[in-house]
RNA sequence: GGGGUGCUAGCUCAGCUGGUUAGAGCGCCGGCCUGUCAAGCCGGAGGUCGCGGGUUCGAGCCCCGUGCAUCCCGCCA
């Protein structure tokens, strides 16, 4: 909270009350309005802590009364006068200092401004590029302001709670080497040392397992984190993590210490949280969501009909079966009375989100079924997915087949998009654990498996037998926070034997020399006597998004950047000197 | 890299099937005004219609290209 203490002021506008009627006041701040009667000025002065109606009378304000004419919105001024309860009839209950007013004795202009280019008002919806251009008149605005306001309040409480269970905050490099996995690395070229680069840290992801080497047991950091990828709503190329690291624990002690934490913090942001959170193993959530962060604040879930289809003659469904595959579907309340055109629109999302097609069946609210594919099915077939779906008349039901894993994200994405088409309402916050992702997803593209998580993800102990032979069914210790179907924080357990570590490398592949070229100084450090450890990563960013109540990202920074990764006050990226490029031995093309 | 939407006054927007002087509200400037609080009333200034090319007697509007923003897909361990 502001206060006037060390500074030219002796209150701030926002603290005034009637309870200081009488008292002579100095506060300071921005013209907010000017309401000009000629013979009599209103003036709001503003400052972070609120406004307050500063009065020019002729009867009392003396010398400084021909200046409520010359003074503009924006200006920085210092009023000295007296507060006073307003006169009756004149009180505005709307405001919080709506019963009071200072009665101005004396002025000073601290600095004059030009005319902002746009207004400092709540609700005003001006072009992006222009509020980053201006950003520090922006963040004038009350929204700006109170987005930054809880963004701390929430960084605070984390600090708060994570101190208070013993941990230690320790700053790691932001020059670091770059590592082969993950995302596009920000490279920063090294002066002393021709053509070679630093990275800017994607996460202090393996500083934090060296500080468990290390014995700092109980690790966080308010880290800054970078990744060179193409930018969404919830993406910048900067971003920050709260990451945390503990050892000796296994996945239950990371959970709960998490909930209490999140308790906390939801709570400094006027939320509540019940804990202990549900839990949902990822093979669950991809089976009833069809996605690996579902937004459960409504249902729609995913119902698995391979059975009712088991010996089905509709030969698109007996071939995928045939083939080891799924056939899932879900009932689109309302949906049943929906144009042809509408629900074709559907057909696109789910092939955009990766299924060959989308089989409907629409049960109009008037009886007679719709659909080009029921025909192929019995009659024991249809009533069989009436029943497993629970249809009623006004009901759609899209069906997917194809192999498990993208019959399920086709339908989570259809599923999604039917809860907006819908209207279904999606307020309050809704948490969850998702955990036990598969280790390593297999990548069409390359052939080749891929860490979900990141290398370093432990392998439960009971799958370390089919590391090699079975890569695709090893689960892991690991967790991803979810509110309200954003990921806001994930996590694992990490390996902390060099010989597992190496073993999933290699199905990675990478054989002992490359790995030991890119990782080479954890592996070294594991042989040293490693605890067990684990720990999680949480975006500041989403979570003060979400708590905020914003679309964007960009809306709880204080500078961001735009979608292309340009900063439009300062005009970042830009060129440098001929002479910056020699002495960085770097060429431009 | 791909797709959608947008770009007209300082800000937010309107501008019909192409038609002669491109509008509104807010803001800004000036004047009047002693109880407003989005003060009010009167007057005024302010425009490369994102940029480049084309079609046309004529383009803010149609066509081609391009830039920027934004949302989404790819990408983001």
């Amino acid at each position: 909270m502001l206060d006037a203490r060390y500074s030219i002021r002796s209150h701030v506008a926002g603290e005034l009350r009637a309870s200081h009627s009488g008292e002579e006041v100095t506060v300071a701040g921005w013209v907010h309005r000017r309401r000009d009667h000629g013979g009599l000025a209103f003036v709001d002065l503003r400052d972070r802590s609120g406004i307050v109606q500063c009065v020019f009378d002729p009867d009392e304000s003396g010398d400084a009364f021909p200046m409520a004419s010359r003074i503009r919105p924006e200006w920085v001024v210092v009023v000295r006068g007296r507060v006073r309860p307003r006169p009756e009839g004149t009180v505005n209950p709307a405001l919080p200092m709506g019963d009071i007013e200072v009665v101005v004795t004396g002025l000073e202009v601290l600095n004059e401004a030009v005319t902002p280019p746009f207004e400092i008002e709540a609700g005003i919806e001006t072009d992006e590029v222009t509020r980053l251009r201006y950003r520090y008149i922006d963040i004038r605005r009350p929204e700006v302001l109170a987005a930054l306001t809880l963004r701390d309040a929430i960084a605070q409480r984390f600090r708060r709670e994570l101190e208070d269970r013993g941990f230690l905050e320790v700053e790691t490099p932001m020059l670091t080497v770059s590592t082969p996995e993950g995302a596009r690395d920000f490279l920063v070229p090294s002066r002393m040392n021709p053509g070679d680069f630093y990275a800017l840290p994607q996460s202090p992801q393996l500083f934090k397992q060296l500080l468990m080497v290390g014995g700092i047991e109980r690790y966080y950091q308010i880290a800054r984190c970078f990744r060179d990828e193409d930018l969404r709503a919830d993406r910048q190329p900067e971003f920050t993590q709260v990451d945390i690291e503990m050892s000796f624990i296994r996945t239950d002690d990371i959970l709960q210490m998490m909930e209490e934490v999140m308790l906390g913090v939801m709570h400094a942001a006027g939320q509540e949280l019940t804990v202990p959170l549900p839990r949902v193993t990822w093979a669950e959530a991809m089976e009833r969501y069809g996605s690996d962060r579902p937004d459960t604040r409504f249902g729609l879930e995913l119902a698995d009909v391979s059975e009712n289809f088991a010996t089905s003659g509709f030969k698109v469904f007996a071939d995928v079966l045939g083939r080891g595959g799924a056939i899932k579907a879900l009932n689109a309340k309302g949906a049943g009375d929906w144009s042809r055109g509408r629900i074709d629109a559907l057909n696109d999302v789910a092939v955009a989100a990766g299924a060959k097609g989308l089989a409907w069946v629409a049960f109009p609210s008037d009886g007679e079924v719709r659909s080009p594919v029921a025909k192929f099915f019995s009659a024991d077939e249809t009533e069989g997915l009436k029943a497993a779906l629970a249809v009623e008349p006004g009901d759609l039901v899209c069906m997917v087949a194809g192999p498990r894993t993208m019959t399920n994200e086709a339908l989570g994405a259809l599923r999604l998009h039917l809860a907006d088409e819908l209207g279904i309402e999606r307020t309050g916050f809704e948490t969850l654990w998702v955990v036990d992702f598969p280790l390593f997803t297999w990548d069409e593209d390359s052939g080749t498996w891929q860490a979900s998580h990141h290398p370093f993800t432990r392998p439960f102990d009971e799958h370390l037998g089919i590391l090699e032979e079975s890569p695709g069914d090893v689960l892991s210790y690991s967790y991803d926070l979810v509110m309200n179907g954003l990921e806001i924080g994930g996590g694992t357990l990490r390996i902390h034997d060099p010989k597992v570590q190496k073993q999933v490398l290699r199905v990675l592949g990478h054989d002992e020399e490359r790995a030991s070229e890119e990782f080479g100084f954890l592996l070294e450090a594991l042989e040293h006597g490693a605890p067990p450890h684990g720990g999680i990563a949480l975006g500041l960013d989403r979570l003060a998004m979400l708590l905020v109540g914003a679309r964007s990202i960009r809306d709880v920074i204080a500078f961001p950047k735009t979608s292309s990764g340009s900063c439009p006050l300062t005009g970042a990226p830009a060129g440098v000197s001929p002479g910056q490029l020699k002495e960085l031995h770097l060429r431009a093309e």
